[in-house]
DNA sequence: ACAACCCCTAAGCGCTTGCTCAGGTTCGGG
DNA sequence: CCCGAACCTGAGCAAGCGCTTAGGGGTTGT
């Protein structure tokens, strides 16, 4: 009934992945995947983590690509959800974009291995498993444009280029994953604070305050 | 005397590589790395793209490895030599650090084939050829910490953490070559003139007038 | 007690990988 | 005309890859 997770290096957000063998297996690749890259990982490597043999993989994922797919799916939309979460408050845009790159930013730290699999894993997928999750992206973009474009609507922010503005402020939250280091100096939290008052700079937004 | 570039996507930063047949192989080598990523990539493919046979690669490089070694060494030294010519020209912070952000990004944006190789391929090298490279980065890094500082010990920008808006300007830029897409709406002038006019606000610099 | 079930392993198949090596071709200088 | 250096190829080796198959052991319901 109580297993110790000493193989990973995060806590779980896996908990929807049911056999629980299977999840063993995929918070492994998970880990392998993050420090050395889809391609560079085995199939023993992974099921080595999990304390299992390369066999044991084949019974709960058909190949290692589905186990990439399965991740990259659940990553992305749990960091969806925590966009939309935020753009869907009441309050101006500026503290509905604040809320958003806050809480973005901070799941890309604090969760940075799963974010690198997610954000960096891409070109491994097949082309169905791809363009599967490239809509999934492209939601994102979209609340963000969204929330933006209401700011500038409402006299908010003054913004010339909403989509390019858009993609730079996804870009700069998304990057978190790459350079993001558990040991480095800062907090999750830290880095979400500093990069939502920058966000708020780029959209050139006023000083709201309650 | 003439042999048509057909297999490079970019024209040619690589003229100081001296072996004509050895520029052949990086060229096709960086097209390949940047196409399916260093470990999805086959010597055979890379000798292939440069219409030559398997083993003529180790003629002219000891292991795989060692390509993507130059490959990183000279982009890297390329994109710094970008950063640093505009950080030493004359004028306001403001106008040197937007110049270098709009150099680093048409760099990022025009290159992204050699970019991508360069900032994203750099787990895959050997320890000593990481560390090696590390050490160029943390120049990068120093260059933009260091007109930032100056922009605001002359009372242009305002930011309260300097070493933390370095950084999120430098991931910025560099993510560029993520997503950066030749047959995209954006032109790389137009990508690093948009980029530029973010940083600033980013920074919180007065607008600055000719 | 025992069959049915799930979960796992040992062994290994067929293939591809990075890399090697003996030998062939081309070409300028004597 | 020949020599030697520079450059490249065909063939292939040892190792490692993703994945398969046959079968074993523990738990469960009856």
């Amino acid at each position: 009934m109580s297993t110790a997770e000493e193989t990973s290096g995060e806590d779980a957000p896996w908990g929807e992945v049911t056999p629980e063998a299977a999840r063993r297996l995929l918070v492994a690749a998970v880990d392998a995947f993050a420090e050395r890259g889809y391609h560079a990982t085995t199939t023993r490597d992974i099921a080595g983590r999990a304390g299992m043999s390369p066999a044991a993989l084949y019974i709960h994922y058909k190949t290692k690509e589905e186990l990439l797919h399965r991740i990259s799916t659940i990553g992305h939309e749990r960091a969806l959800h925590v966009l939309e979460a935020e753009a869907d408050r009441d309050g101006t845009a500026a503290d509905r974009l604040a809320g958003a790159v806050r809480s973005f930013v901070r799941w890309h730290a604090e969760r940075h291995t799963t974010a690198r699999v997610v954000q960096y894993e891409l070109d491994a997928l097949g082309e169905e498993h791809r363009t599967e999750i490239v809509a999934l992206r492209r939601r994102s973009d979209a609340v963000v444009r969204r929330i933006i474009g209401e700011g500038v609507r409402d006299g908010e922010f003054d913004v010339p280029d909403v989509p390019g503005t858009a993609l730079a402020v996804l870009s700069l939250c998304i990057d978190v994953a790459r350079w993001f280091n558990a040991r480095g100096a800062r907090t999750p939290d830290e880095v979400g604070e500093l990069y939502a008052g920058l966000v708020l700079r780029m959209v050139g937004a006023r000083q709201v305050r309650k």
